[in-house]
DNA sequence: CGAGTCGGGATTGGATCCAATCTGTGGGTG
DNA sequence: CACCCACAGATTGGATCCAATCCCGACTCG
């Protein structure tokens, strides 16, 4: 038998939480779009409470801003800011995947594995953002080290709206899959080092194209 | 004229909020201790929705955990958890000091000889935590790097109360002090690589004196 | 004509009230 | 005597209501 994490029923809150941070990370609301607290409570039936908390959470991930008595507006990021995000995420992921490839099992290769494949495959733009994301995090999974995971999580929530927008940019797509398939064979063969060294480039290549771009 | 951030009035959660991390981090409350919403409520004279709002961002940090309609309760730290905390800490601030080692002003080095001097002296175990981590975080400060500061210090506040108690044991602080002041030179002679080297092994060895002790 | 000010609507922050759930205790039953 | 169940108090989650603040336009007065 299956047993269901009892107790973790969600709380109006979290489901409030979820469905903005979603909308914000997949670009759904742009910067500086208005979180207004009663508008959102009609959609989702609730009372303005459960809005607040889930506008808290959200605060705290910094993906909204908040101001006393003048409401939260979806937090963009300064080319700055970007930019020393994903230095962060080069520097953890690096770290991260190469802790992970001596502990990887065959399984999570083949979930990697088939990311890759529906990812080149996929011909929806929405879709290879999660897809990405979904291949990334599966190569991290064995390294045991769920703080990493959160913190990473987190810095990729922060820059997700850009990276999809790099991904259709150019040959963004094209690249990213080159780029995966090295990065998989790598931890495959074992080569760890390689697969850290691999995974940087990677962050630190999507980095610079999406700068130029903003910058353009 | 000094221009004080205006709007920045904290709301009764923000101020709730600060007072129970405060009092968390410090050790005032164990872990495990409940948080009564009510009781918190009293003693600060609000109603329960600021405290509620308080106890969502502590749990967004990690430094609580709630489950619905039983609670929040002060989270502590496997081994595991503190030791993988360590390591992040290590790669971070080594990164952090060395980027910050070729832009730091004379205002910050003074700035942290004064901590270290004060921490030297002091002999309120209660101040040496506050002062060890004003030291680190002058030492960062300059280092332009906001973001990496901001997730630093998430990660302080889950093990600072493990580190006072590490400060407290055997010859902590004489040690501490010792490796302060080698990183201090270090920053001061301009030594980017040496000093991130000397901070990672110092984060490392604190990692490993209090492994020790919770093992025991 | 421009600057200051004074409302009114909109919006957020906080308080109070009600509903849902947990927990522990006591009684009944095999 | 162990176990199960019901009920009551305690506690959290959510809804509704009131207060504080902001925004914006119109009005007044020099």
């Amino acid at each position: 038998m299956q047993a269901t994490d009892i107790s973790k029923t969600a709380s109006a809150a979290t489901i409030v939480f979820e469905a903005l941070r979603q909308a914000i990370i997949q670009g759904e609301m742009k910067d500086g779009d208005p979180l207004r607290q009663d508008e959102i409570a009609r959609l989702f039936n609730t009372s303005r409470i459960p809005v607040r908390e889930a506008i808290t959470m959200l605060e705290q991930q910094g993906l909204v801003k908040t101001q006393r008595y003048k409401g939260a507006v979806v937090a963009g990021l300064s080319p700055d800011e970007a930019s020393e995000i994903f230095d962060f995420r080069a520097l953890l992921e690096g770290t991260v995947i190469q802790a992970a490839v001596p502990r990887m099992t065959p399984d999570t290769k083949q979930a990697a594995r088939d990311c890759l494949q529906a990812f080149s495959r996929s011909s929806d733009p929405m879709e290879w953002g999660t897809l990405n994301r979904e291949f990334h995090y599966a190569l991290y999974r064995d390294s045991a080290m769920p703080y990493h995971l959160q913190v990473i999580s987190n810095a990729l929530d922060r820059i997700d709206r850009y990276l999809r927008a790099q991904l259709v940019l150019s040959d963004g797509m094209a690249r990213a899959n080159a780029e995966h398939l090295a990065i998989l064979e790598a931890c495959e063969a074992g080569q760890a080092e390689q697969a850290a060294e691999l995974t940087r480039q990677h962050i630190l290549g999507a980095k610079a194209v999406l700068l130029d771009h903003l910058a353009r």
